[in-house]
DNA sequence: TCATTTTATATTGATATCAATCTAAAACAG
DNA sequence: CTGTTTTAGATTGATATCAATATAAAATGA
């Protein structure tokens, strides 16, 4: 009950190389961070960055939303419901194929985004600033690649 | 209605440069590889981090672990109840200060987490190959110090 | 000493996450 | 065409996550 399970070095290895625990580390921080930066909007560092990807010309249906987001379509269903009860989006039937719904950003949701952007912009300055000399957006291309 | 809420520069800007959203896409595509493969043992990715941190010398006190993980410390303490009801740790009275609780692995989580090492470390040098030439263990040094 | 503050952890409530499963529509095979 | 398979999405159930709050022990201060 008392000697140790793994080696010691087997231990150090785990905690040093292991992308898996490195990454939901940062996660957590990175979620915690932006999620108190977005709180006076009532938004969560997710739900931001879904209305962003929202934000473009691209309509995408909820599955190629949940791959951009890299979530289970399940967990996007979730999410989507989430904002059109806020009335941020709206789910719009595809005309082609009655399967399909398309999320799309209200006014109110539009208007609520462009508020919270100058907020991000500031708070990732600082991160930038934060990690020199590294390359963030280097970083952000490195982990896009990653799974 | 129909026009973009943002700037097409912004969007890209947010989509490129974001540490954030990088950082919950590649945790929740590895939690994901990494829950799926130890699934046959019953442990969650964030579960097999939790063991490993239990199996060296160190006893942490719950708010230490949570600290090493990044977790907020009721994360912890419900993640801790679930492997204390499975019988693979226990927690520990602290002499000194009754109010300190220390998680130590039980006999069963030591075997356990014994059984999980080599998948993990067959499964890590697969995702070590898919990165190349990234340097893994560099990837997860500036991990650690993201924040 | 005793009241106050700080610290360590636990509880509650809300959302996030995913696996397993379900439904309905579309695509396909014969 | 009709029966089967595939695809898109929704539902359910379990755990994860954190903010806000509560509790209880320790430390501090008058």
């Amino acid at each position: 009950m008392n000697q140790a399970s793994l080696p010691i070095s087997t231990v150090r290895e785990i905690r040093d190389q292991c992308l898996c625990l490195a990454t939901q580390r940062a996660a957590r921080l990175l979620a915690r961070r932006f999620d108190r930066l977005f709180a006076p909007l009532g938004l969560t560092n997710g739900q931001f960055s879904m209305l962003v990807a929202l934000s473009g010309q691209w309509k995408p249906r909820l599955g190629e939303l949940a791959d951009f987001l890299a979530m289970d379509s399940t967990t996007v269903t979730a999410a989507v419901k989430t904002l059109e009860k806020r009335g941020l989006v709206a789910l719009m039937p595809d005309e082609a194929d009655a399967r399909v719904r398309r999320p799309a950003l209200t006014d109110a949701g539009r208007v609520l985004v462009a508020q919270a952007v100058p907020l991000w912009r500031a708070e990732h300055g600082k991160l930038n600033a934060e990690m020199a000399p590294q390359d963030p957006t280097a970083l952000a291309q490195i982990l896009r690649q990653l799974g």
